[in-house]
DNA sequence: CATCCGGAAATTGTTAACAATATATTTGAC
DNA sequence: GTCAAATATATTGTTAACAATTTCCGGATG
């Protein structure tokens, strides 16, 4: 009796690991991803592959072109990328602002979990975990205030993150978002949201 | 020596249909689309089938559980909604600023049959054909703008006008758009976006 | 030397068959 | 008759083979 991932895996899991080595920046900007040789690098055949590669393609960092497969899509301008900042921080204020109120004491727990993962991730100094577990923690959010606007966000600040990222500041990166889950904990919405704001941009 | 839609096709070209179905109200909320009957329906096997839902799925508008395919999504709540609509303006709004005054006369001309098909499609009273040139129309300096943030747009809109469509006012539906492309023609900025933000809402 | 033309190789697009899972139906015990 | 297990059907997930297209490369030609 397989609890939880009854066994979708494939397309997310793959999907997941190629965002990790887009964010990681592990492949050059237009370089074409091919699919027959991620399919052998996962041990799959060339299906979830492409079901992947699909996926990135509809967030916007991999770029399809009609029989030539997909590349790595070119940066957003600075301008394109404040315009994302400006659109994610509208939906993730929302989010908050939805969530923090009917919060349980689990959804803490749990938050609490992802900001201790995110910490750690800071002291190691590895850019791509930091990155994997700042989007985590934003996600939680987002994920429980609004299921229908989950993948919206995920394009945003995906995105957002391959530009530039602030994220290599880990000292900064901790205090911020300490400060966030502690507004969270206390239920205080309006310094929840402005903390994010400080963290967002 | 095939022009433009290379071969391409198939996955877009389905999806597309399938989208207008959707807003077009055919498919019941919560409805599961069988892969094997589109398939048959488009005259090709499962494969561009599965592409073209799982494009939807990324859109929003469709509802994806392991094992069991997608279902149409649920509505957004108004809240949601509100939120959607927001983000869709400010990103429309850069789109526009950058747009008009860097519009050439050929997209002058574009946007002037895009609005003639609209006007067009209003007069016959036909709400998915109202709607799909209502979201050419804007695709159009969308596209032209930021090429990047296209796929983000079509997410958000099509979204919108699932919820509640204002386009089955046909009258006003003519008067906003000709006014909007009216100030375009002018490359009167402010007014353009002006009477966008009473578009989009 | 540049360029254009073909063929070979590589790559993506599509399909049908098979495997795994979910759903519906029947069967049997009580 | 009801419920639960077993079976059958339907549906999605994956794969490998084939088709179509693009890309690469060498050679003929001017």
């Amino acid at each position: 009796m397989k609890s939880f991932p009854q066994r979708e895996a494939y397309r997310e899991s793959i999907s997941k690991v190629i965002r990790r080595d887009l964010i990681s920046g592990k492949y050059k900007c237009d370089e074409p991803m091919r699919e027959q040789k991620l399919a052998t690098r996962f041990g799959t055949s060339r299906g979830p592959v492409r079901d992947a590669l699909m996926q990135l393609t509809q967030e916007g960092i991999l770029q399809y072109q009609a029989n030539k497969g997909v590349r790595v899509s070119s940066l957003l301008t600075d301008e394109e990328r404040n315009v994302v900042v400006a659109m994610r921080l509208e939906l993730e204020k929302y989010c908050l602002n939805k969530f923090v109120p009917d919060a349980s004491e689990d959804d803490f727990k749990n938050i609490s979990i992802l900001l201790e993962r995110l910490k750690n991730a800071c002291e190691v100094a590895s850019l791509p975990e930091v990155a994997e577990n700042d989007l985590a923690l934003h996600r939680y959010w987002v994920a429980q205030a609004s299921p229908h606007l989950e993948s919206t966000w995920v394009g945003l600040s995906v995105r957002m993150i391959m530009k530039y990222s602030r994220l290599e500041n880990y000292k900064q990166s901790i205090a911020e978002h300490s400060r966030i889950v502690e507004a969270i904990l206390n239920r205080d919405i309006e310094k929840a949201i402005y903390y994010l704001g400080e963290n967002i941009l």
